[in-house]
DNA sequence: AATTTTTTGAGACACGTGCCTCAAATTGCT
DNA sequence: AGCAATTTGAGGCACGTGTCTCAAAAAATT
């Protein structure tokens, strides 16, 4: 019965040094260590100095759980979002409102607050209301524009941690969630490129606005790889819907009549309805291969009925438990330490839904 | 200067119930709400029921971070991973390693256990050893057996957490974290159906072994795929290198020089390296589809060569970090709020790696 | 040297829960 | 009714940290 049993070593992990640790190593007393960790003012730099250089030699870390205890704090965070209507939206917000209990391990709050993408003043005057410790940090979805941008740097002076969420802010910022855009274009690209069995044509590239960086990035991406990798196809200009039904559709069959040669069709917004729909009641435009972007309730049906080819996904809820992770680990402090989980580029086919 | 201002409603969270408020709402002292609490013996039904009740009508629920530091408990979690050689097998271990500091917020510690994945016996005996409160959970990779199933059962009657990782055990478990192999299957065969422009021919299918479910499973995903929707093409019989250098050459070679009209090839193990180089040494089958699975720094390199087209895969550092967040929930005895992530079937391409 | 100012320490209490002891209250039994 | 067993309560200390207060010590000023 007895076998040699694979090895099992069990060390108990050694217990995190406590501020207690901390004053006895810096020859100081907990009052003091206190006054160095949360930053309060009268202690002298030689002793600043002494418990610094005991926090490294130890290698102490803060156990925020009991921290938060003692404070009874509970995190409040805010996604400042545009005014909806559009279902990736939707499905965002309803991904915020399930994340509380999905965060059962800390107390979390989050609200939607909805803001006027179009108005940067009015998005910085919303944002200047903000204050911790009422409010521990924003995800802000909104155009990157001067206002903005200050407001969002005043916000972090003010000890609220911020972060560019999807969309709008410009990449270049530390931390960030949300797809590389840049790298979606051109997977929708490599995409039709690849589903193309017709030979040399053109591809017909939709969009609800050119004026968001977002759709600027994915185009950009999209003819990059396009004219790299698919010389025999050539993408047109984007057609814009505004979000007008009987514009689109003007435009769009305008697009058909004139392109018999079409070869792919790429939506590149996010809300995919007006252009799907009247597409896929074109019976010219039937069999060409078509790609939109986010998973909906739409796209999804589209994507089983075949009417749509492949959607290039974000998932909703990882974004927004990313943004979560990101700004508690901001508003904890432990910048050096946010998650940097990269907000993958989906492919989704009818096979993997 | 002013302008209207987004209303902004910041009502402060109602403070969760207390062990304290659920003593006075059920008329006992703290002592007997911690007897009920924690399952001690010595309550009267009557009494259990007047707290249950209580729970319920407050909506209490314990306040897992204070219990822990009361506690002082830390998560000890263990992965029992078959031996290695895998290139993913080494991404995963690399994500449990790096897993620990990324979840700061709480005290969890990851160990790696290697067991041999043929003997269930000795698998079960390993699985034997664990007990609470030294092993909160175990996530177990393995092939299952009636041993196997055995001492899982046993183990969570010790109140050691487990779940079925990536591979082995059947989904029918109530927690699994793994992608689903049927949806990967027939991902990969879209793929390669739609990728091929030559017309009608057949499909080379490759793998280690056809032993374990998750390959059969795949298989079996990826041939209702082709059936279903690319009846033009057919898989031929799959190929078992069972890790052998040599045999694979053989029978690899030999299934191209018989198979002239081959328009795809679909490496279904995650372990790629032999097919995929012996492939991409023949000149033969350079231009034919070809798809595998998981990312690895050979099939990233693979991708990056277009000696591969596309890459199924699941996100090492998700299944990790999902497996820690069920284990720890099950641990926690939130089992009614285990996050139910779902696991990716990832369709990586050169553009969006 | 005397006085003020700055810096530090000692200690208490709090957060919500676990876990223990001892006594009091209640129940069941003979 | 008396005794034992069961059930409950009161209270304390602990976990690691935050946040006070008050006094002591050290340094800077007059």
């Amino acid at each position: 019965m007895l076998t040699k049993n694979p090895p099992l070593t069990i060390e108990k992990p050694m217990p995190r040094p406590t501020t207690k640790d901390l004053a006895k190593a810096a020859g100081v007393s907990r009052a003091t260590v206190d006054r160095v960790l949360n930053g309060r003012e009268g202690v002298h730099q030689k002793t600043v100095d002494r418990v610094t250089k005991a926090i490294d030699e130890l290698g102490f870390e803060r156990n925020i759980q009991a921290a938060n205890l003692a404070r009874s704090k509970h995190y409040r965070f805010v996604f400042a979002l545009p005014r909806s209507g559009d279902h990736f939206l939707d499905e965002i917000i309803h991904q915020i409102n399930e994340a509380g209990p999905s965060f059962t391990s800390d107390p979390i709050v989050c609200d939607v607050q909805h803001i006027d993408e179009n108005d940067p003043h009015k998005i910085a005057a919303f944002l200047g209301q903000l204050n911790a410790p009422d409010i521990s940090g924003v995800a802000i979805m909104a155009p990157e524009t001067p206002q903005v941008r200050d407001a969002i740097y005043r916000l972090q002076e003010r000890g609220v941690a911020s972060l560019p969420f999807i969309s709008g802010q410009s990449m270049a910022n530390q931390h960030w969630v949300g797809m590389n855009n840049h790298a979606a274009g051109a997977t929708a690209a490599m995409l039709l490129g690849r589903f193309n069995r017709q030979g040399a044509g053109s591809i017909m590239v939709v969009s609800e606005s050119m004026q968001s960086r977002d759709s600027l990035e994915r185009r950009l991406g999209f003819d990059a790889e396009i004219n790299a990798h698919f010389p025999e196809l050539s993408s047109l200009p984007s057609l814009e819907t505004y979000g007008d039904k009987d514009r689109a559709e003007v435009i769009i069959s305008n697009t058909i009549q004139n392109n018999p040669d079409l070869r792919g069709i790429y939506v590149l917004s996010s809300e995919a309805r007006i252009p799907a729909s009247i597409l896929a009641a074109d019976p010219q435009v039937q069999h060409i291969p078509t790609v939109a972007h986010e998973r909906t309730p739409f796209t999804e049906e589209a994507l089983k009925s075949r009417s749509l080819d492949a959607i290039i996904a974000q998932d909703a809820g990882h974004l927004v438990r990313s943004a979560i992770r990101k700004l508690k680990a901001i508003s904890d402090g432990r910048t050096k330490h946010v998650p940097q989980e990269r907000i993958r580029v989906e492919v989704l086919l009818k096979t993997n839904l």
